[in-house]
DNA sequence: GCCGTTTTCGGCCCGACTGTTTTCAGTCG
């Protein structure tokens, strides 16, 4: 029997809202399974723990009846009302509701007319013309679905925000300089630092709406203009994205950006509170239901400060709780980019990196930053050299060299060990005692059974000399998937043992993510925002980091490399077992 | 299926576009 981790139950749970919106059910019904996978993909706490305490109705949106399914999906790995639907409709058949132009009626149609059960039934139902004189699908619709399952395949693996996020903040900055337009921003999904995006949305703001509309058409960056209207443009850029550019009235600008940047969930939390004051949030503004009136909407401030609610930073806009968390005075004062004072995860030519220790200080005397670890590869991983222990000792002898030199950023001591088959590490416990801090890291079985790999961290996290562990789940967006470990005994143990959980701020990796931040938090785990960089230019990865920590709530005292130097040599483990063996050795010889 | 500072029943976010229609359903964000 496999286990099912929160992500797990709410794929099983969105999996059960797509089928019943194909079958026509009511709206509110299948909506609240997808209202409920939301929420448990998002809940910080493992859903079998809830489950054997009897806890599952504190979940918002899990009600009586979903806690009955959800226990069942824990113990059989599903519940008989889904495997009822699933008897009816193939489950391969949401898939083509991913076609732009194809909902829960038209899909259920196809099925039920011509027995299309897939995207590719779909496509060849197409050729074959069969879509031909089916009701309500004419012409113009055939065409559209013929395009849309052309744009569905080669949109289908999202963009990393990292590509996105560089073309969103010029694109603004060059539709600001244009005498048309008074403001201009990035909103949804790149605001939100989500780590992968759709597609870009800009936001801007003009009283000749037409003239943007055309100006955006002539930028240098576009190669194709996919639609135009009055108030939005949707364009196909030289890189390769799409970008939807929308022009409303300088009096609507706030409540435009408000609502564009979302998230969905946000937005309808947000909603349904402002319906119960009394009050009506669209993109054009708030107004009071009773008169109709207008209230505000030129600022987002605004819009927030008329529900009585502070502007949240869009990277917590996700509908999870943070509206509540508003109204009860439970908001984190989040992490800020300027609070980071190091960064404690990078790498050298010694092994496989373009930047020198000397590169690297510099870069992080220009960031700004107090301190700086070097965390080299250790012995085992032999495929980038990794550092024999006369190597280590030369590096060492020329991190004191440039301390000695009292400039710039102090170097800390710092290596990248190994965690092997059995938990171990490299070294011996002399050599790793003699480092500042050591970064722990799965480099290989990436594909190992759960139990297998989980126990390898675990006992890696039982060293006293491991400080903190390196992209815990190993995941690379759109390569790797991260590894099939039991989070919650994972982040538990990181807790129990003063484990530091690394936030790798690699722009592919964002590795933990926002929902291991949380689940972690509760634990009274600490965090260290690394960008694990191989060239000095990745150092500018920290603000992905810092994002992927915001998303998680985290504040400043969450995280080590926020820390000044004296703090984070007392927060590392080893400050205890080095720490005493110093204080042993002292009284020794006092004696 | 969930939920309650009007409610344990009757609601459940808001607006726009498109296409195929004669007043609106389906889809989307």
């Amino acid at each position: 029997m496999p286990e099912f981790d929160n992500a797990a139950i709410a794929a099983m749970l969105d999996g059960m809202g797509d089928l019943l919106e194909v079958a026509g059910e009511d709206r509110f019904r299948y909506l609240s399974y997808h209202k409920a996978a939301h929420a448990v993909r998002a809940w910080p706490e493992d859903l079998s723990t809830l489950a054997e305490e009897g806890r599952l109705t504190e979940i918002p949106g899990v009600g009586k009846k979903l806690a009955v399914s959800i226990g069942q999906i824990l113990e059989t790995g599903s519940f008989p009302e889904y495997d009822a639907v699933k008897a009816s409709f193939e489950p391969t058949l949401v898939r083509i509701m991913d076609i732009p132009g194809v909902g829960p009626k038209r899909a259920r149609l196809l099925y039920e007319q011509l027995g299309v059960k897939s995207v590719d039934d779909l496509e060849t139902a197409l050729q074959q013309g069969r879509l031909v004189g089916l009701a309500g699908f004419g012409e113009k619709t055939i065409d559209n679905i013929a395009s849309g399952i052309e744009s569905a395949r080669r949109h289908s693996e999202r963009i990393l925000l990292q590509d996105a996020l560089p073309l969103a903040t010029r694109l603004a900055d060059e539709l600001r300089r244009l005498p048309s337009v008074e403001r201009a921003e990035p909103a949804g999904s790149v605001r939100r630092w989500q780590e992968t995006i759709g597609d870009i949305d800009i936001i801007t703001s003009s009283k000749q709406p037409q003239a943007v509309m055309d100006e955006v058409c002539k930028l240098p960056m576009v190669v194709r203009v996919l639609g135009s209207g009055g108030t939005k443009t949707s364009i196909m850029t030289t890189a390769g994205l799409q970008v939807d550019v929308r022009v409303v009235d300088p009096a609507e600008y706030g409540a435009a950006l408000q609502y564009f940047t979302g998230s969905k969930e946000h937005n309808v939390a947000l909603r349904e509170r402002a319906k119960r004051a009394g009050l009506k949030v669209s993109e054009y503004g708030v107004f009071r239901v009773s008169d109709g009136e207008r209230l505000g909407g030129e600022t987002e401030d605004e819009v927030y400060r008329l529900l009585g609610l502070p502007t949240f930073p869009p990277e917590i806009r996700l509908g999870i709780g943070e509206i509540e968390a508003a109204d009860e005075g439970r908001l984190p004062k989040l992490l800020r980019l300027q609070d980071i004072r190091g960064d404690l995860h990078g790498h050298t030519t010694s092994t496989d990196s373009k930047a020198t220790l000397e590169d690297n200080r510099a870069k992080a005397a220009e960031l700004g930053y107090d301190y700086i670890a070097v965390t080299d590869h250790a012995f085992n991983l032999r495929m980038v050299k990794g550092l024999e222990p006369e190597r280590i000792r030369e590096q060492w002898a020329a991190v004191d060299r440039l301390n000695a030199e009292g400039e710039g950023p102090v170097i800390l001591k710092g290596i990248e060990l190994n965690i092997a088959e059995d938990g171990s590490v490299d070294y011996d416990e002399e050599l790793l005692a003699g480092f500042d801090l050591c970064i722990a890291s799965l480099h290989g079985g990436f594909r190992d059974p759960g139990e297998k790999v989980t126990q390898r961290l675990l006992r890696a996290m039982e060293n006293p000399y491991v400080d903190i562990i390196g992209h815990p789940t190993g995941r690379i967006l759109g390569r790797r998937n991260p590894m099939d470990l039991d989070m919650d005994a994972v982040l538990r143990k990181a807790g129990e043992t003063g484990t530091i959980m690394e936030i790798n701020a690699y722009p592919d990796r964002l590795d933990l993510n926002d929902t291991h931040i949380r689940m972690a938090k509760r634990y009274g785990v600490r965090f260290s925002i690394g960008t694990d960089a191989h060239a000095t230019e990745q150092m500018n990865y920290m603000p992905y980091g810092v994002a992927t920590a915001r998303r998680g709530w985290l504040e400043r005292r969450d995280v080590l490399n926020a820390q000044p130097l004296e703090t984070v040599r007392k927060w590392l483990k080893r400050a205890k077992v080095v720490g005493r063996a110093t204080a042993g050795e002292h009284r020794a010889r006092e004696r």
